[in-house]
DNA sequence: ATATACCTTGGAGTTAACTCCAAGTCAATA
DNA sequence: TATTGACTTGGAGTTAACTCCAAGGTATAT
């Protein structure tokens, strides 16, 4: 698979794709005779799985020592375990506070939809806030 | 309420709240006589309301916005709610794949458990991606 | 074979959101 | 009242994660 089909399939940029991997956040790609990037199943898992990672905020530098803990071997996988479970921490308070925001963000808009049909934005007492 | 307590109250730096007021994420905060930030009710709405919004990854350059139209008045109801709509469906999108990302951590970790035991990393057959 | 489009690399530039700094002012305490 | 610590401002610097660029190689269509 070419670089360009990958990044279609991902919805991401070539350059991303090769930054990628030139700083280790996926191992390195396989080639053409020519020295182009042609994508095995398994370069374009590594890829999924960071486009994954990434899109939940898991910082570029974790999945650099991921990379290189699996590469050095099965020694490394109760490190690498370790790794998971730090990453999936950070994760989860995320998702903890985007759903905060989330019920936060219904209660205004409850309010404002009340606003538009009414002409009055109205808080209850508890929030007296007025914005 | 004094910068140094409401930065306290919301594990935030003086000069994140600084730079907050700085560029408009929340209106002006009220001084003393000799100009020195004092924090009322109100102030510490805006703040708190910025705080949570921000963790929830809704840009700076939004509430910036939303202030603005807030301070224009009743007239700007509609725009807010929209703005607010607009906010959550980023904001939604995102938890959607922080969960999905959870999913994915929660696999992963599943099979390390069991590796960290039995000394063998294994896969399902639709997994054969060996990361 | 030659033009066109796409690919390669290393390195420089950009963006959002802080974060730090310098020079000076204010306030609480000895 | 003098000193100590916290506060003020405007502006410069930093960081993470891309994003762009130039110079050149590769591959496909005429």
């Amino acid at each position: 698979m070419t670089i360009k089909e990958v990044c279609k399939k991902y919805d991401i940029t070539q350059d991303t794709l090769r930054y990628y991997e030139r700083v280790g956040v996926i191992p390195e790609v396989s080639r053409t005779k020519g020295g182009i990037r042609d994508y095995t199943e398994q370069d374009i898992k590594w890829v999924e799985n960071a486009v994954c990672m990434r899109s939940a905020g898991v910082p570029v530098e974790m999945l650099i020592e991921y990379v290189k803990l699996f590469q050095e071997g099965d020694s490394t996988i109760t490190a690498r375990r370790d790794l998971l479970m730090d990453a999936r921490a950070e994760v989860q308070k995320n998702l903890d506070k985007y759903q905060a925001t989330m019920d936060r963000l219904n209660y205004k808009i409850s309010r404002y939809e009340e606003a538009v049909k009414t002409g009055v934005l109205t808080w209850d007492a508890e929030n007296i806030k007025k914005d």
